[in-house]
DNA sequence: GTGGTCTAGACCACT
DNA sequence: GTGGTCTAGACCACA
């Protein structure tokens, strides 16, 4: 299984696979040039709609991550390492004035993310 | 004005007004057995409509945080503030999961709490 | 009736909607700040399903032409008349050269140009 | 190289083939009598698959303006330039309706036929 | 009523 | 088999 869709959560599916995508391209689990799943592959996969799954790509190709290969599949273009970097960073900020709005103390966020990416 | 709302964001609006006043009674900013605005008050002051915001305090009138009295508007009961307390840990804990599969350095996300919470 | 299809054509669907509106929009039949007709109704006037509508507002959104108002509809902000000249006249060069290839004469495209425009 | 083909025109490619493969005609690059290049050589050059090119072919001959010699490939019977005339004539005329409506003026059309047919 | 998302299923172009 | 487009119909959030 590629990944899994968490189809409670507010973030629509669309960019929950937008999202998983560019992480799996970070991560190079998916290397430039070779193909992503067809579009019916993964729909069938994560149990959601073709359309569905077909405007996740569509979006990612207009970013210029992906790019559509007729009869074919989508290929690995690139992508932009410090643009993601800085939206998740940002999203990493916002939740961390909230947390401290709610008068959660540092040392409990460095605890979490002592346990995630090793103590040390 | 209290708070803003994203209009643009995924979180549907009545969840945003919802956290913004769980962050509220937190903070102390609003104490038990006082008053929040009025539904029209705060519906006109972050510009939506008056069945969003009932919805909000209807939701949390549920969760046992505010309570409604008759002809003068909705008061606070109080907060269980280790439910709110663990929903943002459990928030916090994907985001970081999600930056540590974006390769982003664990220096990075910790410059970013120094910066909020104040280094040291 | 804003405008009509030609579902014959190759050009799909949502694109051709996405030209029609740019150009009502250029000719000033819609102003900046007003709402374009909503996805249901343009769906239903111009006899073609309502997420092919949707489809070329969202698109349209991301080009910065017009934004969503919850709950209200889409309102025209603006266009960047300068780039729909610049495809149109790249778009009208293609054929001249496609045509002059084909062997047609000068005067003869003169001659379409003169009825559109008007002689002289 | 005969000729390029755009892979992601809205056109269909057996469409742009064909019509390349009538301006060739036109321009007589390829004489009556004379054979065009085989199904094979041509799909390999310009980098398509085989039934596409195929379609191509099949309904160019269904057009009467080529014809199949077994064993031998597909050599030029004729073409109707008039009709070929007439079909990109109103091609033109649309774009030009298109360009006025876009408020694009007449000499910056003419500019451009004066650029590819020379000036005068 | 508005936009936003999703499903189920279809047909076309192309390899 | 692949992507690309479209329809019909549904539910949710919002004014």
């Amino acid at each position: 299984m590629w990944f899994t869709i968490d189809f409670h959560s507010h973030v629509p599916v669309y960019e929950q696979i937008k999202n998983k995508i560019k992480e799996k391209i970070v991560k190079k689990e998916v290397n430039e040039n070779e193909f992503i799943p067809s579009i019916r592959t993964l729909a069938k996969e994560i149990g959601v709609n073709l359309n569905t799954v077909a405007r996740s790509y569509r979006e990612l190709e207009q970013e210029g991550i992906i790019q559509s290969v007729r009869g074919s599949g989508y290929i690995v273009i690139g992508i932009d390492k410090d643009k993601i970097f800085d939206e998740k960073i940002e999203e990493f900020r916002k939740i961390v004035i909230s947390a401290k709005n709610l008068k959660i103390e540092k040392r409990d966020l460095l605890k979490v993310i002592d346990e995630i990416y090793g103590g040390e």
